[in-house]
DNA sequence: TGTGTGCTTTTAATCGTTCGATTAAAACGC
DNA sequence: GCGTTTTAATCGAACGATTAAAAGCACACA
């Protein structure tokens, strides 16, 4: 089924069918200056008739040094769950950049295979990377170094790349503050990530020194130093740990939460997606929300506006952090550890 | 600051090291049978010292006239709200089977620039498509003719190509029968994509003509047809296009189907997320549901069963799906048109 | 001595472009 | 009509690998 296909054309084709060289030909697609207009519409038309979609992109790329292309490294969970909100806005903010670049984004998902992540890497056909969402550890013994393929880190940081971060302590740390304003009894937390786990759980404070990286962590001493300032204390017995941002993990941990002894009068959560969760278990419950319990997320994802009682969260610009993880990537901003700003958005889950 | 990098290993330095032809270096990377284990051994823990990640790919793709990346080429919209979390499955089913044939994916989306698609398509270092939620319009002139790359679609049809689909009619008709058995007083139609057009509207029967092969034209005349059956009329005046799957446009619609004089005691929604949203609204507006108003479905995706009240859908396997098209485009399984089966799920949104 | 047999390694011909250098032709200034 | 610059098209050497086919080699068997 093979044998007739016609041969895939080359510029050669083209240039013989036409009489001239096939420099002419790639500078009829490539450089427009290089030959009169009226020859160059000559092969652009050949070119169509013919059935010859332009240059080859293996061989341009090999003789350019160029792909076009950035490989976007996500978490193993990342990208079995795009239906995160936030790691889509972010996605949207680079596409945003890079379409307008005409670069193209190759998927890598950081696979379980950890210690192949780097030579999957190498072997595939990008000019550098956008590593966002992964696990701290995974890049971090060794400084990066992949010849000619720079690389960008999101929400983290590798060795001697540029990175985007958001203010992920001071966020927490405001938004804990503002909460505490209103006095609650209790207090618990629930956090994202936090361990490399799959499960549902509570978690020990000595389990967590080792990801001291993880903006789950920075997040995390946000809240807890907030805490520490307001001489509340918090018991690890009021820590939970959600491995990934989904709706039903969520109900489970807000569930055991919610069911605690001294139900505690305020939840902070490290999503909105989690926050949205807790709140639905609240109701569920016949809590009322903020009256019984105050919930705050983080993110602020649109949802959070939408639903009832909308949601009082820190807000980050993932957008920008993608456009901005983009240009860095480009080489259109300066290459440096950028920080965005949080915002505080007070809404009806966590009032003043 | 680029002078001073050492230059870009290759096979060849390599040799020169070992004192062995590049064909060697070549076979311990992809024919280990091809030498000697102990040279082999060499081989690579040379490379690994000098820094040699392997075979550069775009020569190797040059040569062999494979990339192992497969383009998905995502509508618009899509790319930009991969929060979908129906694409979001169909993804992950497609990586799953991808990834385990080292298939690398190369997001492109089919950006307005419509004409220009093709071109941009060809230009792209891939083996081939997977052609995902675009307009039908986009493909539908032409038959499909990229030499030497194949193409699946997927949620549509394309001209010789092959293609995934599920019983879009089969199933609405099914909902729709099963809805209609308590005999609503009103029924409304909350539609998604229906109209090329980014507001939310209702809906006149004639402008509906020309998107007649996009899937939710199809799961609208499986409610049509339903209806038609059971001798429930439906005016236009009941039917809601929604842009896309957001919730902030479907609370919109769904705030003005049930605010109308004759509100209506069923919804039909084209998909879970257009749903819940709808149940927001009722509740909202003090209406109980299933009581005062049913609401169905479509898609099954997880939160339908996670929300109260849990809906009534129609679920579509979207992880199969998305593995079937990957396993067409890798020529696993005979090129035809594939068509899921749906299943009807009972919930409480609308039980018997 | 010759020759067949495995197993390793090398030879050498591509793959389809790009792009700096080069030449030929045309245009210009005076 | 002669030097000089511009413009347009060509030349030819890479780019970094893959892969049949050929060659080398050690050994055994007749």
């Amino acid at each position: 089924m093979k044998a007739n296909l016609p041969r895939r054309l080359t510029l050669k084709d083209v240039a013989a069918r036409l009489q001239v060289s096939t420099a002419t030909i790639s500078n009829a697609f490539n450089r427009p200056d290089q030959l009169s207009a009226e020859l160059r519409t000559n092969i652009l038309k050949e070119c169509e008739d013919i059935g010859y979609f332009g240059p080859n992109a293996a061989a341009r790329s090999l003789r350019t040094g160029r792909t076009g292309i950035v490989g976007i490294v996500l978490s193993d969970k990342l990208s079995y769950s795009m239906s995160d909100p936030v790691a889509s806005q972010f996605l949207r903010g680079m596409a945003e950049v890079l379409d307008a670049h005409d670069y193209n984004m190759l998927l890598l998902s950081s696979h379980d295979a950890e210690q192949d992540v780097q030579t999957r890497m190498q072997a595939s056909m990008v000019d550098g990377f956008i590593v966002y969402g992964h696990k701290p550890q995974q890049f971090a013994n060794a400084p990066w170094s992949l010849p000619n393929k720079h690389t960008i880190a999101v929400d983290s940081f590798i060795q001697g790349c540029a990175s985007v971060n958001v203010e992920n302590y001071e966020g927490a740390k405001e938004i804990t503050l503002h909460a505490l304003k209103h006095k609650p009894k209790g207090v618990a937390i629930l956090g994202l990530a936090l361990l490399d786990t799959n499960r549902v759980c509570r978690i020990r404070d000595d389990e967590l020194l080792d990801a001291a990286a993880s903006i789950s962590i920075r997040r995390l001493h946000g809240y807890m130093d907030a805490l520490k300032e307001c001489h509340y204390q918090m018991d690890s017995e009021s820590i939970w740990n959600i491995p990934e941002s989904s709706h039903k993990l969520a109900h489970q941990a807000a569930r055991e939460a919610l069911s605690m002894i001294n139900r505690p009068e305020l939840i902070l959560c490290m999503s909105d997606i989690i926050a949205i969760a807790t709140i639905q278990v609240a109701q569920q419950m016949g809590l009322r929300v903020p009256e019984d319990v105050r919930v705050v997320g983080f993110d602020g994802i649109p949802e959070s506006a939408n639903i009832h009682p909308t949601i009082t969260t820190v807000h980050q610009q993932n957008v920008e952090k993608g456009r901005i993880a983009a240009e860095l990537f480009l080489g259109l901003r300066e290459a440096k550890d950028e920080v965005l700003q949080t915002e505080l958005i007070i809404r009806e889950s966590c009032p003043e």
